[in-house]
DNA sequence: CGCTATGCTACAGATAATGTAGCATCGTGC
DNA sequence: GCACGATGCTACATTATCTGTAGCATAGCG
């Protein structure tokens, strides 16, 4: 593989390009990844609540995902149980509000 | 030719939910298909070179995000060869384009 | 024609996701 | 002091998806 060794658990595709933007892009392009962030906007959720929003996706990708996530600081596990977004993860998802307009106005 | 990419059952996950974002949010949280649109926003490229552009991304998933992503409207494939961003496509791209700037701070 | 470039496909091997089951732990009530 | 229900998390076989390499048909150019 011409890529890294280093796209196992941890790494992302693209880090070792020195443009972080390619690192967000392929963390946020995995499966379940946008959609996680997604379902955290307003409030955190436990594990299993996290399941049922993302329409019961297995627990083996939502688990590793929300890893991905959290090491790259978008995600916590708050004492009281529960996921939510870190002020920085809140920011992303911010950022990618819009897109909820843009949603409607595609309908396709 | 008609488009393999339909073939896949009813296109998008979460589009039989009514929850447009939820349909949006599956098909951008595919592998490349955030990448695409963000090597295509400001220049259209052939193929080849989308491909290179996409750190030499296997030509199988690159087609077959370009397909599922010329269905959904964003991306045309120009008669002087080439795909670009089309209207709509271009706006989704804005969109989310304060990620780059999003990125840049988070640098982790 | 020979050459090069385009969009696109085939296909085997590798990787990641799905679905189901289950573990260890913690707090509650009993 | 122990069933209970909920939590975060893992195992693992099956299935879906991606990768890497090769190649096809077509088109423009000399």
């Amino acid at each position: 593989m011409a890529k890294q060794a280093s796209s196992r658990s941890s790494g992302v595709r693209g880090s070792r390009t020195g443009r972080p933007i390619m690192a967000l892009l392929d963390l946020l392009g995995r499966r379940w990844s946008l959609r996680i962030l997604w379902e955290l906007r307003d409030a955190p959720l436990t594990s299993r609540a996290l399941r049922t929003a993302c329409d019961e996706a297995s627990p083996t990708v939502l688990q590793a995902r929300l890893s991905e996530l959290r090491e790259a600081g978008f995600v916590g596990l708050g004492e009281a149980g529960g996921y939510g977004l870190t002020p920085l993860g809140r920011d992303l998802c911010e950022t990618f509000m819009p897109l909820h307009k843009f949603a409607e106005r595609w309908r396709k």
